[in-house]
RNA sequence: GCCGCUGUAGCUCAGUUGGUAGAGCGGCGCUUUCGUAAAGCGUAGGUCACCGGUUCAACUCCGGUCAGCGGCUCCA
């Protein structure tokens, strides 16, 4: 089955969807109902009534009536103003709304999806005479199609969830309920997709997190405010010193800054008009407001108009471990993934003369390159997002833009990565690039972001001296090469399932006896441990290792250190102290190493 | 924030159609000193998320709050 006859298959179940929900509550409303990855939708509004997963099972069953009866999907025209009666004598007012936008202007004024929907070619913007239907049995949906020839040909189907969906994306439309369903050709493909979600939660890090001792929710302190416990206080700090070392190798300065500032900072900086919401917001006894800081970017502005005077002191490159906190809404919050605080975030602003800009843009695709390939980062993408200027967030010169979109663009080129572009996504002050990879359930996900600043600098009138002895404005490089430290904990998590890699793993080595014989022999073993030190990629790594001389069966000792995923673990029993040696168990087999070898050994895994 | 679902022991979960709860793992104690993913026996442990209402009686029904999950919206 090719992607065209799959793709009709589930646009035909999206229709079948409604149209057991209409045998079931005549009364509904539909909104849209498209194909997605893996499955489909449709949109409903069932007025004070709701659908729950509970019902699921009635309208699975109304569905496969429907597809065992058999109609055939039959497609008509009719003109616009027809279908806009039909759509009001139908009581199906979100209907008759996109086919008056149809009718005014050729398109829906919304997102792609809805003209994937509709009776008109996607690329329609004159206005249209005609709109195409598909019936099947009693149920007729405005729809370009195509679908299968008859409701028996859709293959193995099962609705998943249901979910709130606002009309058209907009959150100041009504809420409709949209009902999701994956399906593909055989039961079988349809099985294997299921048991393929099911173990992508086992390698959720909201699931690892708090399993493997890295950080938990506390339901007392609150939302998005996560606890991180001493493995993941370690990982997080190993990542820092990682981040600091590889930064200051190529010319960037650690400063620091306070989480607090006064809300002068961001009235200067242009944030509180467009973040004074999402920032949280405090009062002292002496009636003075302070804002948490939400990003680092304007107090490092303040650090650079006291270190630089003239263009000879350009680049100035600052980094810091960043904490911000920002008011996030409960509904966005997710594991590490996205908290309200602390957000630490791995950050640097880069203040560069605009012929500058292109090489010290290529400098931070070298880093994130460089970084990536230590983190075992392969499969990922980056995102030109620039600005879409129908938006009113963007303000500014369109020609600054340009360029500035135009120079990553060149830097991308010329250091050769594959990039997309994407229309609104850009930040308020400049186009960015954002580092697009997938997560576990095959959900495209952001993992850093840099952007180029090309407003700021002008609103703050942040400035230096140029060889004219004129007054310029320099661009400013933001870049996350990791994003946040708790992102990216999260991340790893779920890329590794767990198995953190050596140089990363909080207890990177376990020693577990086989009996009280061998106490002496492990304290020579500990001495030799506690002199090795790591070199690579983090220099300086001094090994932590721990050791399980309980009175339990080896057995189950390596259960548990398998179960926190210690990468090392070091089995010694008489025949290892006899022959002077360790049982060394990771997880590419069992190895029998001598002791005056180990240190070695143990720099090459 | 909005829509839907969920919240029982440290963990994973069962249970009561309203009469104050149970298993496995873990913990603790004793026995066992054992070679590659769980030794045996015993034992403690719960304001059934929190607050209020209905009721002779609420973990169970109703309302609210908090927290988690799936989406929508948002993401400096």
């Amino acid at each position: 089955m090719n992607d065209e006859q799959l793709h009709a298959m589930r646009h035909s179940l999206a229709h079948i969807t409604a149209a057991a929900i209409q045998k079931l509550w005549p009364e509904a409303k539909f909104g849209v109902g498209p194909v997605v990855d893996n499955g489909f939708y449709y949109d409903i509004d069932l007025g004070e009534k709701k659908i729950s997963e509970a019902n699921f099972g009635k309208i699975e069953k109304t569905m496969r009536g429907i597809i065992e009866y058999g109609d055939d999907f039959e497609r008509f025209e009719m003109p616009v103003d027809q279908a806009i009666d039909w759509a009001r004598e139908n009581n199906q007012p979100y209907k008759e709304e996109l086919l008056n936008d149809l009718k005014r202007s050729g398109t829906t004024v919304a997102k792609d999806l809805d003209s994937a929907e509709l009776g008109l070619a996607a690329d329609g913007d004159a206005a249209v005479e005609n709109v195409s239907f598909y019936k099947n049995g009693i149920f007729t949906d405005l729809c370009r199609g195509p679908h299968v020839a008859n409701t028996k040909d859709v293959g193995a189907f099962k609705l998943l969830r249901v979910a709130g969906a606002y009309w058209r994306g907009n959150e100041k439309n009504p809420q409709m309920q949209r009902i999701y369903g994956v399906a593909f050709e055989t039961q079988e493909q349809l099985d294997a997709h299921l048991e393929m979600l099911e173990q992508a939660k086992l390698r959720d890090h909201r699931i690892l997190g708090p399993q493997l001792g890295i950080y938990f929710m506390s339901d007392t302190v609150g939302s998005g405010l996560p606890l991180m416990m001493p493995k993941g206080e370690q990982l997080k700090n190993l990542l820092i010193r990682y981040m600091r070392q590889e930064e200051e190798a190529r010319g960037y300065q650690y400063v620091e800054t306070p989480v607090l500032s006064q809300e002068d900072l961001y009235i200067r900086s242009g944030h509180a008009s467009y973040y004074s919401e999402d920032m949280y917001k405090l009062q002292d006894d002496e009636g003075q407001t302070f804002y948490m800081k939400p990003m680092n970017c304007p107090h490092h502005h303040m650090i650079y108009e006291r270190l630089v005077v003239s263009y000879r002191d350009l680049p100035l490159k600052l980094a810091e471990v960043g904490r911000d906190y920002r008011k996030e809404m409960s509904g966005t919050l997710s594991g590490l993934i996205r908290v309200r605080g602390p957000i630490t975030q791995n950050d640097s602003h880069i203040y560069v003369r605009p012929e500058q800009l292109k090489d010290e843009f290529i400098k931070v695709l070298e880093l994130f390159k460089s970084v990536y390939d230590v983190m075992d980062i392969k499969d990922y993408w980056f995102r030109l997002s620039l600005p879409d200027f129908a938006k009113d967030k963007y303000a500014g010169d369109k020609a600054v833009w340009e360029d500035a979109g135009e120079s990553i663009r060149q830097a991308m080129r010329e250091f050769g990565v594959n990039f997309v572009e994407a229309e609104g996504e850009a930040a308020f002050y400049g186009p960015k690039i954002d580092i697009q990879t997938r997560n576990v359930s095959g959900k495209e996900d952001t993992i850093a972001t840099s952007q180029v600043d090309i407003l700021v600098p002008q609103r703050m009138d942040i400035t230096y001296i140029n060889e004219d002895s004129q007054k310029s404005h320099p661009l400013i490089i933001h870049r996350a090469i990791l994003g946040s430290y708790e992102r990216f904990i999260g991340f790893l998590l779920e890329k590794t399932a767990g198995w953190l890699p050596l140089w990363l793993a909080p207890e990177q080595i376990r020693i577990l006896t086989i009996n009280d014989t061998v106490l002496d022999y492990v304290e020579e073993i500990e001495s030799v441990l506690s002199t090795t030190v790591l070199m690579k990629p983090l220099k300086y790594n001094e090994l932590r290792f721990t050791r399980d001389d309980r009175n339990e069966s080896l057995g189950k000792k390596i259960r548990e250190a398998t179960n926190w995923k210690i990468p090392v673990q070091l089995i010694v029993g008489p025949q290892d102290k006899e022959a002077r040696e360790v049982s060394v168990r990771t997880q590419s087999g069992e190895n029998k190493i001598a002791l005056d070898q180990l240190a070695e050994y143990l720099q090459t895994l």
